[in-house]
DNA sequence: GTCTATACGGCGATAGAC
DNA sequence: GTCTATCGCCGTATAGAC
């Protein structure tokens, strides 16, 4: 059907690796903003054409990008669940925590916010991570499973995943007012999870509404 | 002592606070990126040259946007706070929420991530901002509180403050599960702060360590 | 399948003319 | 105080060499 006479290098060139290799490089160490098709090229010894040829436009650097870096990641998620079957809001915790610190994903979501093709590729890999915490938490705590009787699986997972998006965030820009209060508060709230034998407790007895 | 020939237009004029507005209008239908000085010229019907007489750099543009922007933000939040004096982290909560749904701070943050002068703005804005609702919480709780026995004023404030900033950076991807969860848990801790006549309850009765 | 040379229009920024 | 000309980057499309 498509008449394109546009060609393409093979997904699994050796080159087209190492220039990954580069771009999270460039990204880690000057921010997304300074990955060019000659930046690139210079960073990898090769000349801006072979980078285009292996990606046609910046956005399937980014893309390619995304994805190498989501499956590493979705390893090191398993295997945190893995090891905290028995408390793994706290396997979630120290995998966002792990996630946020390397400022890969603070690029990535940085990027979503103004390239289309990125914001959705984001959407997706985040969609299939949380369902992944989800199902270890209902495996462990049942599926209306309510944390103090008011906070649901889901609200946990986005919570306890968000929170150290939030602190490396601000650590961004230059702000630590309070963090270490928060790691406390939450680390001090993983640990009596951890310690019940029941499925869980439920520090207030009243019965949330919904 | 500058010897810098460069000259530049005047804070005062008219065709400059015009031309923030423009920068604002940008920011919210296409994002930071669309602002460039030809967009800029052609959105206020002027030359791209006279954008760079008032603003000598894109930064100069941000900066002066950001002041602004900030400044009008000051007054929501201290209206939000006297209005809630009875129950200050719900007057966080209301002015955060606030802040986030306009994307306008999402923009100045992303932003931030790249540019060292708005970075260093948005630092100091934020930290303002913090110490006001900081001090609102220890003229109702006292210095010391910690709610729950455990949740210290500053990490409240972080907490409260961030949750929308959150769901909104979510929303910005695409993300939108268990959102509802979330701001009903919050919304249910606001109101029990509220209901005491006493000024915090805890929630459980044993005290904090630290 | 790999790789390169070249060209185009838009960009931020500067120097300097009116 | 206002505005133009110009420079060196950028993304990327194309045409074609090995």
């Amino acid at each position: 059907m498509s008449a394109s006479p546009r060609r393409v290098g093979a997904e699994t060139s050796q080159k087209r690796d190492a220039l990954l290799d580069c771009v999270e490089k460039l990204m880690l160490e000057q921010g997304y903003f300074s990955v060019t098709y000659r930046a690139l090229a210079a960073e990898a010894g090769v000349t801006p054409s072979l980078v285009q040829y292996y990606f046609p436009s910046l956005d399937d650097i980014f893309l390619a990008a995304i994805r190498r870096y989501s499956d590493r990641n979705l390893a090191v998620l398993e295997r945190a669940l893995r090891k905290h079957a028995a408390n793994p809001l706290r396997g979630v915790w120290e995998y966002s925590w792990d996630e946020a610190s390397g400022s890969m994903m603070t690029e990535f979501m940085a990027l979503g916010n103004h390239r289309k093709t990125i914001r959705s590729e984001i959407a997706e890999v985040a969609d299939c991570f949380r369902k992944l915490q989800i199902e270890a938490l209902v495996a462990r705590f049942g599926a209306d499973n309510r944390f103090d009787g008011d906070v649901s699986l889901g609200a946990a997972v986005l919570l306890i995943n968000g929170i150290p998006k939030l602190l490396n965030l601000e650590k961004g820009v230059g702000i630590d007012t309070a963090h270490a209060d928060v790691v406390h508060v939450v680390e001090r709230y993983l640990d009596s999870l951890g310690k019940d034998t029941t499925p869980h407790k439920q520090r207030t007895p009243r019965r949330a509404k919904r």
